[in-house]
DNA sequence: TTTTCGACCGAAAAACGATATTGGTCGAAA
DNA sequence: TTTCGACCAATATCGTTTTTCGGTCGAAAA
């Protein structure tokens, strides 16, 4: 890609994180990487445009870093579990990054439901793969890969809620931990 | 309670989940009663007031329906899932009443939140009080009865958010079950 | 004493027109 | 190929006026 349009990219991203994607203006950004602003208009065709590529570039570096945690895990739980908590601290860090951003992100309500659609497909993907595996390796015992996916993707969706409204004394890893206690054991007498 | 004050809630709860509680004006209500204004103001003492007693009655019949159901089922297995399949069911129908009250309970963001943390508190009573007796049944499997409560329902919370966002097609009781076999039965190889 | 209501208040919202911003285009120049 | 100043139209903003609405009060019905 090209280097210019990587720093727009950047700035951009450092400016809606700041201000908000409503309160940064095309002007905001040209002048903070030093162009005019039609030059920016070069390199992007729209303002939502540079805010899809932000979110795009954003979402990229989440699974490579998904991807790597659960290829240095080991056995199929550990991967589950690298998943879970690595997706938990990453948001962590972003709801933190993006605090200006939650409360507009209704403008962008269908990009951002886009958004969220291709996340739940990779994630139902790295899921329902790694169980596959653990089956395969007698670790799990599942009958149905895409609902067993779907309930572990439901019930970690349930803890990230904290995050958004009170973060404080909030430990997501040992929430994730919990959880996991649970889907991989059960509760049931055995 | 008073008669007439018992007429006011019910037809302030018709108008709010028709027009929304910012749409629905005292004079709406007054005039559905057939009452002056000022004669609305004898039983409740705000606004605010008529619609806390609308939630306070809505939250007192769901629970009474929950216990119900609970009392209903005779293993603590089956009073968990009838307490899951009745909130998931119950809430359904809630959300298609108050359609037009999502969107706007950001106005009451306080108040609501004051509300779900009560109904949060009673959840994990309930909770609690069939994990326990399940425990000494032989049934359940289980050392930390307030986390794993609490893992119940933020996992069964998970479920919820498909009935406010696109509700068709939706089976919010197979989901739960789905969920449940996995919370009872874990997903590891015993 | 209990209940009802018309008249009224003040704050907040809506309406509105004038002005400024801002996303986006275009053609020229570098 | 890249940059940019000039420009446009739509929308946001702002100052002002008007209306609406939640809530009060005191009087009168019952």
């Amino acid at each position: 890609m090209d280097d210019k349009k990587k720093r727009i990219i950047e700035i951009a991203e450092q400016l809606f994180a700041q201000y908000g994607f409503l309160k940064t203006t095309m002007e905001d950004i040209a002048k903070k990487v030093h162009m005019g602003k039609s030059s920016v208009y070069y390199y992007f065709k729209s303002k939502d445009d540079i805010f899809a590529e932000v979110i795009r570039k954003d979402t990229l570096i989440f699974q490579q870093k998904l991807d790597e945690a659960v290829n240095n895990a080991n056995t199929p739980e550990d991967k589950i579990r690298a998943y879970v908590t690595t997706r938990m601290t990453h948001l962590q860090d972003l709801s933190k990054f993006y605090s200006t951003l939650t409360d507009e992100y209704l403008d962008h309500y269908l990009f951002v439901e886009e958004v969220r659609k291709d996340f739940y497909d990779y994630e139902n993907t790295v899921l329902r793969n790694i169980l596959k595996k653990g089956i395969e390796q007698n670790c799990f015992d599942v009958d149905d890969i895409v609902t067993i996916s779907r309930m572990i993707s439901i019930a970690i969706k349930g803890l990230e809620f904290p995050l958004f409204v009170e973060a404080k004394d909030y430990d997501p890893v040992k929430e994730s931990n919990d959880m996991l206690d649970v889907i991989f054991n059960g509760i049931a007498n055995h």
